[in-house]
RNA sequence: GGCGCGGUGGCAGAGUGGUCAUGCAGCGGACUGCAACUCCGCGUACGCCGGUUCGAUUCCGACCCGCGCCUCCA
């Protein structure tokens, strides 16, 4: 049985799909307007792992994740750039692409884009207008008017009061009240637009994810996740649109990631601390990195920090090490360990408890290897790999994880032929030489392993 | 101010009404030419004050502190 906290409860709740053996869900992607950074990249992660496990216990996991490509930013940036937004949109698709797949991420089963939902959007809209959700105001904008829908606040738990007395007075406000939000937004002269029954314009943010996941999961579906931050207005935006529109209940299931923080501190561009993907797997391997976030539960805040990620690459060091020089067995037998793993990830998908198990499974292996037990050694690496797997762990040859190599660095035929001079030292007992060898390759970040099968090296 | 989340050993990070998290770092021992890796063992903990209970880090209440959202933001 697998239980998932529900932002709409506030509690975990026993999962069952709207269809049995299948879930539907949609999570919000990326604006495409720049680089993609670590907080999309615990979001991407987040759903990756669930993704994966939900499938590993056999469930057919249909996933949607949108890309928001026309939006304010990406025009302003396009305006500021000189360029179609087109352009540069079609360059932040294929950059977000090239991050996800170095993160190993696996990908959606759809990847809806808002420019080719304007269809459904408008019909949405329009569905709104007509049962009396929504209004064409005076200057060709439509709003959602939110005291039109009961149930607006239930998942914030914000009151509509509240938010209109909290609300800043604009200028030339053109809504019928403070909380009222753009479903479509007139064109600016020389603005890129589409025609519609309130004029030219372009679609509203909110509006696009309720009308890309209807019509990809239909009016009711499993799960819909997303950042922290959007729990507020958008999703609780999402809501009051699909459910005015469809008169039926939309997701079932609200998930959401934690926020990632900085050295402590939010992270945002006028602190100097924004990491993009790019820059970050500059600094550490992928593999490191996704680590790092698995070792925290997806809905707890994490810092990323320069300590934080060099203890998550020692951690995964040892993984790796149990690993080494041993081949797997395939078809291993369930055992304790896949039994608790599962116990784990079934609650709300517990990573950091998962993980232990792994470091469990991993001294097992280093043990029968000490005690020269080769096939126990051998089946425990088969469920370490198993287990790894489940979370995107552990997949690579360990060799390949010890020796990646990165620019500037000594070759491997260098290493070894190094390696192979300091065992011929050692063999003639000189052991200054041997010595001063290792130390030479240790202050270039190689560090040596002896051991009765011979001396193996990695980067450390 | 409103809504929500959290305060666990040097650090990271799970969890539980009453013997274990786990990892990193540290210490002792084994292994090693010496190290590294590995193995065995060790230590330090549940913000504060009350309450419930035979017993609370775990439940309840107050307080203090931190964080997120309330505006575009994953």
């Amino acid at each position: 049985m697998i239980r998932i906290y529900n932002t709409l409860s506030q509690r975990k709740e026993e999962f069952s799909p709207l269809q049995p053996g299948k879930v539907r869900m949609y999570v919000c992607g990326m604006t495409v307007y720049d680089y993609c950074h670590l907080g999309h990249a615990r979001v991407l992660l987040a759903f990756d792992v669930i993704t994966r496990y939900l499938r590993h216990r056999g469930l057919d996991v249909h996933y949607v994740r949108n890309i928001t490509d026309i939006d304010d930013k990406i025009l302003r940036r396009a305006d500021e750039n000189g360029e179609p937004f087109t352009a540069l949109t079609d360059r932040m698709i294929d950059a977000m692409h090239e991050d996800e797949q170095r993160l190993g991420i696996v990908p959606p089963t759809e990847e809806p884009r808002a420019t080719a939902y304007i269809d459904d959007i408008i019909r949405m809209i329009n569905t709104l207008v007509s049962k009396g959700f929504a209004y064409a105001a005076d200057n060709g904008d439509v709003y959602f008017s939110v005291k039109a829908f009961d149930g607006y606040g239930k998942l914030s738990r914000k009151k509509l009061d509240d938010l209109i007395a909290g609300a800043r007075v604009d200028v030339a406000e053109a809504k019928q009240s403070p909380a009222d939000f753009a479903l479509w937004k007139a064109a600016k002269p020389g603005e890129v637009s589409w025609p519609s029954p309130w004029g030219d314009g372009r679609p509203g943010w909110h509006i696009e994810c309720s009308a890309m996941s209807t019509c990809c999961l239909g009016d009711t579906f499993d799960i819909h996740g997303g950042g922290p931050d959007l729990l507020f207005p958008h999703h609780e935006n999402e809501i009051a649109q699909s459910e005015s529109a469809t008169g039926q209940p939309f997701a079932k299931l609200w998930m959401h990631a934690g926020a990632v923080r900085v050295n402590q501190e939010k992270m945002s561009k006028s602190l100097g601390n924004f990491f993009t993907i790019r820059e970050i797997l500059e600094r550490y391997p992928a593999e490191v990195v996704r680590f790092f976030l698995v070792s925290s539960h997806y809905r707890s805040q994490v810092d990323y920090s320069e300590a934080n990620l060099e203890e998550a690459s020692r951690t995964l060091t040892r993984l790796y090490h149990a690993l080494r020089g041993i081949t797997p067995a395939v078809d291993t037998p369930a055992t304790e360990y896949d039994r608790r793993f599962q116990e784990a990830m079934d609650d709300d998908f517990n990573t950091p408890e998962a993980s232990s198990v792994l470091h469990a499974v991993a001294s097992d292996i280093n043990l029968h290897r000490r005690e020269s037990r080769e096939s126990d050694a051998r089946a425990s690496a088969g469920v370490l790999v198993r287990l790894g797997g489940i979370l995107g762990l552990l997949q690579q040859e360990p060799e390949n994880f010890f020796q990646a190599e990165s620019v500037g660095d000594l070759s491997a035929t260098d290493i070894e032929t190094l390696i192979e001079a300091r065992n011929q030292a050692r063999k003639n007992r000189d052991f200054a030489e041997a010595d001063r060898i290792r130390d030479d390759l240790a202050g270039r970040g190689i560090i040596l392993d002896d051991s009765r099968e011979g001396t193996s090296w990695r980067r450390g």
